[in-house]
DNA sequence: TTGTACGCGTTATCAC
DNA sequence: GTGATAACGCGTACAA
């Protein structure tokens, strides 16, 4: 049999189904033969009480509320976006728990999501650093479950909290032409297509590339450096470029894991930080603040704030717009500096 | 009323409540008059469907291990343990999801241990970094909640994967001081009994204290620097340190977290790790290793990992013993050196 | 103290 | 296409 049912361990122990509920909810009125007979036949059947049915007759429903995202492997921002939004749930609304779902590839991802809508675990969702395709999308509003994204890319096409990695990368670029520097490298992911990456790095490499070439800079091939989204790989990836003759002045980095980690390869080669060689991260984690790494704030907390805010209110019957997340903040601290050096 | 069920809109459209269900599921089988009249019925009455009863006759079950932790504010091993116990889940069975309870309170975790008891909307519970008191256990054991602990403190009266911190801090002044040094300093939490911190501190400040007396050494009270577990105010305990005359050679900081501010404090007074200052952290966060900085190992994200292994045999039946975790390790890096130094 | 019958809100299976 | 009705597994009055 599949799974024994509360009338299977009432006659096993040759009861009624009433006084194994008693049993199970730990009524005094029951003898203490009568409980052991039951609690045997519990052992013995292996029985597990079903937690669904138990909820029906308490009138109690459950109200949670499911984050879906990649199993969290390498993107320090998922997480601090994940923050954001326990803590803004904590401070608004007690009555939601939050589920977590992991997908680990995009077929996973597919089933997860048909099996959420299909099993109703959940009122509400909150999409991490996914993306959804037409079909996803579809489901989803075909099945009236409120859903927001909170993601490190814009779209338009369905209500996310995302953000401009274009502008983004325009910005930190400017930055560091401002400070003087012609001699900029770019530090980032590869430009592949996985389901959950997107081309976050291709975004900014694009904003990167734009203003340099607005200002007349060609950038060197191997000014470029592209490697899995990974601390060694991109510390490995910044030791090459620093073997090159042909030094930058500056780099600019994707993410803040990654500036670090070429600030660790500068160290190694001898090359100061900033006096040598000036880096800019980008998503202002913690640890940022932390290293005084000069960074682009895209206010990831605030993100995940936004989100719950947004989904809240939408499980309450309002119809509102999706928020927009304050513009992107460049954060100049200790890494960056004027080229060429300024005495002072 | 409270809560429309599926009858009340199917009186409201005028129709059956088979038809309501199909026009839910969204069966062809319906004319499109119909359809609409149910949905107009569904939006007046603002119906939802009950997503439990929903999967009653679907012969389906929930299967949800419980998380239960504080909210997260400042812990960093936390993150690492709740990450050990995803990824193994999801090596393992992906028959179950997580479900993420965070409790701000004592009496709030009392209030959620109770309701997840009552709801049962977990099968087994995870808990990591909280105790249990006796009254919490009993109510555990007695509605037969299959749980663990994933704690920062080690405890014999229920079963969980923790830690001795006492032999851990006496790991760590051993090294100090087979380093040569002798003015060792304490920089921890204050020696308070949050509902979540416990002992923490004073356990690691314990192991310390008698090794260093076991060597005939007395530290003296301003090298004993205590303060909330937060990256600023250890940086500000560390200035205070470094103000006074009697500078100590090193210190044994109760978390990574707590030694990176020791080091960033270190650095505005113009001190140099190692060379001036040994800073020794416990943890072996990720940050650290990318820090370089010399810590106590002890297996945060094992720990996760062998939580889920046993609560997944216990769910199967199994009655296994709790698994142990490995003995702590010192990861000897570059923030510790020999006093006095030795030229090399 | 214990067994029975009904209700919880939904889906599924029938007749119609 | 549509409407009754029987499950689904359990809690709980109520009767015994």
């Amino acid at each position: 049999m599949t799974h024994p049912t509360i009338r299977d361990v009432a006659q096993r122990a040759g009861v009624g189904i009433g006084t194994v509920s008693r049993v199970l909810n730990n009524s005094p009125r029951v003898t203490a033969s009568t409980r052991r007979a039951v609690l045997d036949a519990i052992a013995i059947l292996g029985y597990k009480p079903n937690t669904l049915a138990r909820q029906l007759p308490r009138k109690m429903r459950i109200r949670n509320i499911g984050v879906i995202t990649q199993l969290f492997v390498s993107y320090r921002s998922f997480a601090e976006r994940l923050r954001g939004v326990q803590l803004a749930l904590n401070e608004i609304d007690h009555s939601y728990e939050l589920v977590l779902f992991n997908v680990r590839s995009m077929p996973h991802y597919d089933e997860r999501l048909r099996s959420i809508i299909q099993t109703g675990q959940v009122e509400g969702l909150i999409i991490i650093d996914l993306d959804l395709t037409g079909e996803q999308h579809e489901l989803l509003l075909a099945h009236n479950l409120p859903f927001v994204g909170v993601n490190h890319f814009q779209n338009r096409e369905w209500p996310c909290i995302g953000t401009d990695n274009l502008h983004g990368g325009r910005m930190a670029t400017e930055y560091l032409l401002s400070l003087g520097h012609r001699k900029i490298a770019y530090v980032g992911d590869e430009f592949v297509d996985v389901f959950y990456a997107f081309n976050t790095s291709y975004e900014r490499y694009t904003g990167f590339s734009q203003v340099m070439e607005a200002h007349g800079l060609r950038v060197p091939d191997h000014h470029i450096c592209l490697a899995p989204h990974d601390y060694d790989a991109a510390r490995a990836s910044a030791l090459e470029l620093f073997r090159q003759p042909d030094l930058p002045t500056a780099i600019f980095a994707m993410s803040d894991m990654q500036a670090l980690a070429c600030i660790a390869a500068a160290e190694e080669c001898g090359l100061r930080v900033p006096d040598d060689l000036s880096i800019i991260g980008y998503d202002d984690l913690e640890i940022s603040y932390h290293t005084r790494l000069t960074t682009m704030r895209q206010h990831l907390l605030e993100s995940g704030r936004l989100a719950i805010d947004y989904l809240l209110k939408r499980l309450s019957g309002e119809n509102c717009p999706v928020p927009l997340l304050p513009p992107i903040e460049l954060i100049a601290r200790q890494t960056t500096r004027p080229y060429p050096p300024v005495k002072g």
